[in-house]
DNA sequence: CTTGCGCTGTCAAATTCGTTACACTGCTCG
DNA sequence: CGAGCAGTGTAACGAATTTGACAGCGCAAG
């Protein structure tokens, strides 16, 4: 085990240049050189780096107190993976004067490493083409959720509808959806919903719109719902919870930012609509 | 040598992300975890993290176009030398590759400012008390919400229903409020969600509650809906996004953060219940 | 000049790693 | 319902790495 003294590799280095052999000052300036890159290839490869042989590497990683070679390249490892974390880790308090083990504490924690995990996770071009497709007036929107993400699906349509004409909610009950398949045209676009727990049916469904010549996309899970086969575009989401169900933030936070980026991307038409809407919104309130 | 078409190895993964088998996902996930260090330990270290076998790991390897896992390794390490040499890199990237301006990232950040932004702000002990109301299985529930908050209240109820009996979701539609106040009780919790552009119509509907003796439970935002004057519990929280409209991610936040807040309050009662609903879903699959 | 000590490189053993081959599972299609 | 297939894991092989042992070299002190 390392001692505790110093923290990284360097300040241990350092502390013990004094005591350092010749090759071990040569392995110490080729490590410098770009640290910690210069570490993490195979014990040959440093030992070459440095122009030493392979023992002497060997013989400082023992110098320095590690076990091995491996573990010494383990702890490189980690010092670089904990410079290059996000800071969302610097554990800002949460919930004032709650613990850390409160539940709003753990949810907003797995909140956080959801959004952040999923965006890194997500083709931001395929999002951009995703919100290209819900600002084509041309084609009419559909929007279909399960059990769960139904609400979901209900919210973007909500909005989308303020931006703009000829959005549709696919109905919950899926006995309504033969027939609403024939309404269904060749340049639609439908959105889908589907989380773990895939439905079956929804896959179906899926299959017979696509075959109608609309257009799929699909926002799902990690773990990717089979839809993704059918779909011009997908987004997996990270969706895990302190719970005994998922977390559906992240999927909300697309819903909304795919409206914000359909409404930048017709704003000239998108404009007149909201004002109108004001408009309306104001004299139904004052009407009454 | 691996294809020039992606430059790197998260783009050529993204590319492919639509040909990638279960196995496959799981690692690009761990992957970007943390990216692209988890990548950096033996192929042994990398499946176990993400929990697969080793071939997976090879096959990925090849078929993103290495010769091998150490070509893939090498390349992971070169894009991380470049990486660290960039002062770029010191921009704590959300979506990859997308600017800072990318409405992704600019929601992102709103997102998060407004989570650290409402916990800071709640009391966590009117949190742990309106649980405790929701855990309360003498009471029904009612939960209400407005034009746009209303996905969120149904997203709430579709929860909650699944913890316990006695959960209702008001209808939206406001001629109906009258005859619904029939079925109010002495006992019963009415949990509000209002935003701004408070609804008049809902403010009358909590006094109307209210004079039923029905316990008010306000979730609203930072400026704080007129609700709260009727409310035995209220949860100001932040809403702003970069958008024409409001966010509603810290609402859901609470809603998913209040359910499970509910289910461990009565884990005893709710356990069964949720043992049984698998159940009869599986059932219901299968049935089909 | 010689002796002894410490450092370093060469070499080979042991272990771990990367890779290939094969068998099993679950799904789709006839 | 059975055959075929894609996908995955287990197990064995070969390759590379890591590590210990040993011998040569240089330097300093006697």
């Amino acid at each position: 085990m390392p001692p505790q003294r110093a923290s990284t590799v360097a300040e241990r280095l350092r502390l013990m240049s004094g005591e350092l052999t010749a090759a071990e000052r040569k392995l110490m300036v080729a490590l410098f050189a770009n640290y910690p890159m210069a570490g993490l290839g195979s014990i040959t490869d440093v030992a070459r780096e440095a122009d030493v042989s392979t023992p002497s590497v060997l013989r400082l990683a023992k110098k320095l107190g590690f076990s091995g070679f491996p573990a010494f390249q383990e702890e490189l490892r980690a010092e670089l993976s904990a410079q290059l974390q996000n800071p969302i880790s610097k554990h800002e308090r949460w919930a004032a004067d709650a613990p850390d083990t409160h539940i709003l504490n753990r949810f907003a924690t797995a909140a956080m490493e959801n959004l952040s995990g999923s965006l890194k996770l997500m083709d931001h071009r395929a999002f951009d083409a995703i919100a290209a497709l819900l600002a084509d007036r041309r084609r009419t929107i559909h929007v279909a959720g399960g059990r769960i993400t139904g609400s979901i699906a209900a919210y973007l349509v909500t909005h989308l509808q303020m931006a703009r004409p000829g959005v549709n909610l696919v109905p919950a009950t899926q006995s309504f959806w033969p027939q609403y398949l024939l309404d269904i045209g060749k340049q639609d676009v439908l959105v889908f919903f589907d989380i773990r727990r895939y439905d079956a049916r929804m896959l179906e469904f899926a299959a017979s719109a696509q075959e109608c010549g609309a257009k799929i996309v699909l926002i799902t899970d990690q773990w990717i719902s089979p839809i993704a086969r059918l779909a011009v575009h997908s987004l997996p989401l990270r969706i895990e919870a302190p719970s005994s169900w998922d977390s559906n933030i992240v999927p909300l936070f697309v819903a909304e930012a795919l409206v914000a980026a359909t409404v930048n991307a017709s704003w000239r038409e998108t404009e007149a609509r909201i004002a109108a809407l004001e408009t309306l919104s104001d004299q139904g309130r004052r009407g009454k």
